[in-house]
Order: structure tokens, then sequence, then C-alpha cells
DNA sequence: AATAAAATTGGAAACGTTTCCAAACAAGTT
DNA sequence: AACTTGTTTGGAAACGTTTCCAATTTTATT
């Protein structure tokens, strides 16, 4: 690989100092129209940019925001990947992103290889914020940071579901449906301070609204033996009429499941979701969910970085209850009265009914 | 932000001469054991780490690889870059990523951006590899890199599949089961060359088996409207049975609006997609689809520009007809004989066939 | 004890920038 | 003609590393 061209080759091309290159070509300082022409076309012959490495090593500071997250596959923080990247690009930064595939182990030395290339900044999530030493080390730095999905003591340094009410939302739409007893679908439960917040939550609203204390139903990585899990559950625990699970793939994998198990979903079974990708809405019954906005999350937690650095105003993370929204769908099931009562929720399975 | 220990403080601290410091933290050269703790004793009171940007400057090298993607929400994506990530990160490299948000202006300036920051290599997807601008800067300069999803003259510097072959492939689909004119759904149809590729493999395929002409159902960013188009569009091309949707959430959004329009999927129109996102198998009907591993190319595109770099032999890529597998599913109707022939093809719904 | 060989150490240059400062020059003003 | 003022220019230091080289110290050999 041929080497670049530094300043001092188009220095030396356009027959003056250093200084003078950098001074035309950052439009700091004066020169004579003379010697602009000169550099411009130094410039151009030897197709010249500027190293950032060496901007950087001079200004002590990069360009760059260093990114953590748990996963880039999972949808959720694409689409808060994909917020963040819009907002840093239309401010002259670049993305640096660091993905921890939801080991804990490996959040300490992300941070610290982002520290090390001098990131401007920092947007992470990680496992546990309680108790997470990396982010201390930055804290400690006081790098500009935000959190993204994990909640943080002070408001203004996180932008994030507010899960536990999200989940409380969700029993009470179990609730309001005459459900009494329902299922908590979890994956990855310890790995990961989110879906034991959601579990909480949920644990906690239907305790609020009388319903029994939700069972756990928690599977492994691969949703290979999820049928025959789900038939375990229901036939030790005949009484369940519900599922929340605590993402839409889960969702829509339980769905699937109970169809193998000859259940109608929502006669027999009832399916609540988390996340509301857009899929919810294509499949048949449609995806009763928890609606978030991870591309806002993500364009948020960017934003607040930014003004740290720029040291301009805070922009406002949404509050707790409008971090999300509950969204009806097919696969809730009214227990009432057998004969659909409001013409929207229906007991019946509603497959190829072209009305939908 | 207080300043980050340096070197220099480092030795210091340590009473010996930078040079030292560095030896010993690299284990380069020599050190007496007494030195060496003592080193070792400022480094941790300081919390000293090395900074990347002094490094870089020095070795002008960084251990980071560029990437230039068009969206990172698009699962297809996504997936890759995970792919990509474990690969880098299993070898101490770094992603910097950069999203041109299907807007081919962007991919000059992204590509400029990357390489003033020096990164090591650029892994990057391009609306046309063939007159792309950046695409020569990057050969001019012969830096390691490879490309994702563009298919390149040379094979040994693209990871891709190959859209032909696989549309060609469905082509095949629809004519195995007696299909004669179908229809092929696209959308941003002039901002890739890879929906282009496909319409074209299409198009020879349903030629070379003998079938009509493909009608193009092109639509716009949001899906509002795709129901009105498609009842407009069934109604100008009544002998339509089947539609290749350039992707699997335009798959499943026409099976939506199918549904919409109390057409039943697959007996009234039967539905192939593109991708092989897990969510197809969700579904009911299932997706009948071109299966692709994103993943694997993105690890791919990573290793090739890896083995640049450290000049080892280049991973092989997979064959043309590797790089994708049809997969069956209730989508697609057999048109033969009312009754079904091999259980498997279902010409009636099988929504609630609890055998399925 | 004298010498050779090996190990340990630190100074200084180099990597590509920016910016301070002083020098050189041009153009007005008396 | 002798100033002042303002503009244009380039040298040099600094940013944090690595590495070459020479100087010093230790160890081994005679």
């Amino acid at each position: 690989m041929h080497q670049s061209a530094t300043i001092k080759d188009v220095a030396l091309k356009a027959g003056c100092g250093v200084a003078t290159v950098s001074r035309v070509l950052n439009n700091t300082g004066s020169a004579s129209p003379e010697m602009r022409s000169r550099v411009a076309a130094a410039v151009k012959e030897l197709d010249f940019q500027f190293s950032e490495v060496g901007r950087s090593l001079q200004s002590s500071t990069t360009r760059t925001i260093g990114f953590v997250v748990p996963s880039i596959a999972n949808p959720v923080y694409a689409d808060a990947l994909q917020g963040a990247q819009e907002v840093l690009t239309s401010s002259g930064y670049q993305m640096l992103l660091i993905c921890t595939n939801y080991s804990p182990e490996s959040e300490l030395s992300a941070i610290r290889t982002l520290i090390s290339k001098q990131v401007a900044g920092i947007v992470l999530t990680v496992s546990d914020a309680e108790r997470s030493e990396g982010l201390s080390i930055i804290r400690n730095r006081s790098l500009p940071h935000c959190l993204l999905y994990n909640n943080a003591p002070v408001s203004h340094e996180s932008w994030s579901v507010d899960d536990e009410a999200a989940a409380a939302r969700v029993a009470q739409a179990f609730s309001e449906n005459l459900h009494n007893q329902t299922g908590f679908l979890a994956l990855n439960f310890n790995k990961s301070d989110r879906a034991r917040q959601r579990y909480e939550g949920y644990c906690a609203g239907c305790k609020a609204r009388g319903m029994k204390k939700p069972q756990l139903l928690e599977i492994s990585e691969d949703f290979e033996d999820l049928t025959m899990k789900l038939k375990l559950f229901l036939r030790e625990n005949p009484s369940i009429t519900g599922i929340f699970a605590s993402n839409d793939f889960l969702a829509l994998a339980i769905v699937r499941s109970a169809r193998k198990l000859a259940l109608n979903v929502p006669r027999d079974l009832s399916i609540i979701g988390f996340d509301g990708i857009d899929v919810g809405l294509m499949v048949e019954p449609t995806l009763a969910t928890i609606v978030t906005e991870p591309k806002m999350l993500g364009a948020g937690a960017g934003r607040t970085v930014l003004s740290f650095i720029n040291k301009t105003e805070f922009p406002k993370p949404p509050s707790a209850d409008q971090t999300f929204n509950f969204r009806a769908g097919g696969s809730l099931a009214y227990l009432g009265a057998e004969s659909s009562d409001d013409g929207k929720i229906t007991p019946f399975p509603s497959s190829f009914d072209p009305t939908n």
C-alpha cells in the first residue's frame, strides 16, 4: 500500500511551509490568493487528505463516538444504532462499534479499548448498570457518555424504556381482558437486568390487579425445544390463559409452538409480546405487544453524548410512561362473553377474515 | 474531563525513561525484574493505558476496519455486521461503521472519511460496484478491502449472494409448481444493483423455463398504499398466480395485503420471498423463500480483509450456487390437481392444521 | 584483576498535525 | 524618507508513541 501524501508533501509541492498549508486548508489565518491557489493545486495533484491520526494527536480528541451493545443482530439494537448513526453523521462524527455478545466480561475490555482509542464519548448498554466496572471507569474519567436501555440514577445520562412500567402495562392489558393466571416467557434471563426488570414489573403489575403470580417459563438459546417446553408448562399450569413473552420474536415463536400443539391463539392461549417490531402487524393474528422506539432512543443517546461534548443543553429523554405504548392485537382474547363484544378482539380465529 | 496519564507520567513515577516503559509494557527488549515491578506499580497507580492515537501515528496503522453499509436497521446488514464483528474482535480489531442510508452520494464521503481515519482495511457495500468512485480510490491506494453483497470481477475481493442465480431458482420453483405468469415486487429498485440483478435473473429464469415475462410491481418507501397497488396490479394482470418479493419483509407485507383483499395465500396467490429471515418460519403459512446467510458473508468479508492485512491466504468465498438455498413453504401452492399430492404443498389453507 | 560479552537503560528522532511567535514584506501616514 | 500599521509567511514546539543507537551496568571468561 503506497503511502498517503502528508502536509509536508503538499508544502513542498506548493513551495511554502507546512503552517501555511494548514492555514489555507483549514481557513484559519490569512493567505494570499496566489498562495491559496498553489496549495489547492498541490492538494489536487497529490490527492491529499489530512490524517485524522495526526490531528487527533495534536488536538487530543477524535471525532468518534464509541458504542457498546450486546448484539447487532438484535433488531432493537440495530434500530437504535441506526438512529444514533444518523445523528452522529449529521454532526460529522463516526461510530466505533463494539459488541459484547451478552457477555458481561467483555464489557470492561470493550470500554478500555474505546478509551485507549480516545473516543470523544461513549454510548453503552451494560448487563447491570448498578455494578458495572466499566461504567465507573467512564465516570471517573468524566468521559462524555450515555446509557442506552439501562436506567441510570441521573436522568440525563440514560435513554431507555421503563421496563417495569411497560411490563405492568401488559399486566393491565391481561387483567382488562379478564385473564387471571399467566406466564412469563424469558430468554437469557440471567444475562441482562432488562429481562429481570420486566419480570419484576410484570409480577408487581399482576399483584396490583389481583391476578395470580405469573409462572416463569425460561428457555435456552435455541428455540428448538420450545414446543415441548410449552407443552409441559401448560400441563403443569393448566389454568394459564395467556403468556407475556419478553420480546416479539419469542412471542412469534410461542405462537408457532401453540399452533403445533393444536392450540388456537388467542382462543386457547393469548400472547403479548414486547418491542413492537413491524412484523407483528403482518402476521395473523396480529401481535398484541408493547411498542418501543429503539431508533428514537438511540438517536437520543447519541445527541446526549454530543451535547456533553459541545457543552450544549441536554436533550430531554421521554418521561417513563412515554417510552412505550401498548398495541392491541389479535393475539389477545377477551375472556368474557363468548360472543365478541367490540368486534376488535376476536375470541375466535380470524385468520382469513378479509376485514382484518 | 481530566487528562489521561501518558507514558511520560509513568516514566516519571517509575523513575526511568519512556523507552524503558515502552519496552516493559510491550515486552519488547530486556528489562530488569526490579524495573518491571516499578513500572507495573506506576501503571497501576496512574491507571495508565496506551493511547492508540500516539501508537497509530508512530506505526502508521490502526487496528480498525471501516465498514460502509446502506443500513444498519436492515437485518441482512445487521446480521452481516454481527458476523464480521465476531471475526474482528477475535483478532483484536475494531469496527468503524458508516451508514449511507442507500444514498450513493454519501458513499464517497464515507470512504474518504475512513481513509483519513487511517483504517487498516475496508469492507463495503456500494450501490453500483461497476462505477463506484469510492471503490476506485480504495483500489488506487491498494487499501485492503472486500466487497459485501456486491459482485466483484476479482473473486477473492467480494462476498456476496449470487442474486441472479438465486432469482432464477425462484423462477424454477414457480415453474415446478406450474405457475406461468408471475410478478416481481421491488422497493428502491433504482438505488441498488442488487434489486436489478434479482429482476434480471428472474426474467432470465422465467424465460428459460418458458414462463411469461414477469410483471414489475414497484413500490415506494412506505408500505401504506401496498394493498391498493396490489389490487390495481392484479386487475391489470388477472392471470398472475404468484409474486416474487425481493425481500422477506416485502413478502410478508404482500401476504398481509392479499389477506386484506380477501385473497387466500397460497390458493389465490403464491408468494416467494428473499433473504430467509427466521420470522418466515413462524408465520402461517410459512414463507417460501431464498435463504441466505448474511452472518457468514459478513464474517467472510471480515476475514478476507484481515488476511490482506496479515498477508495470509484468503478465505475462499462460497461458489455461486452455495450462496443461497431455496426453502419451500406454505406460501407457494402447487397448481396441479386440486387434491394435494405430496402433503407438503397445500393448495388449501392449513392455518389451524395441528400437524403443521 | 583485566577484559570481553551480554544485558539494561535512556536520549533523541520520527510519525502528521496545529498553533504560537517572530520575521518579512506591503501599504499607508506623517 | 522615516515611521506606523497590517498582512502574509515559515520555523519550531507540542501532542504520545516506538525504535535506533550509544552509553552504562552487570555478568562471564580468562
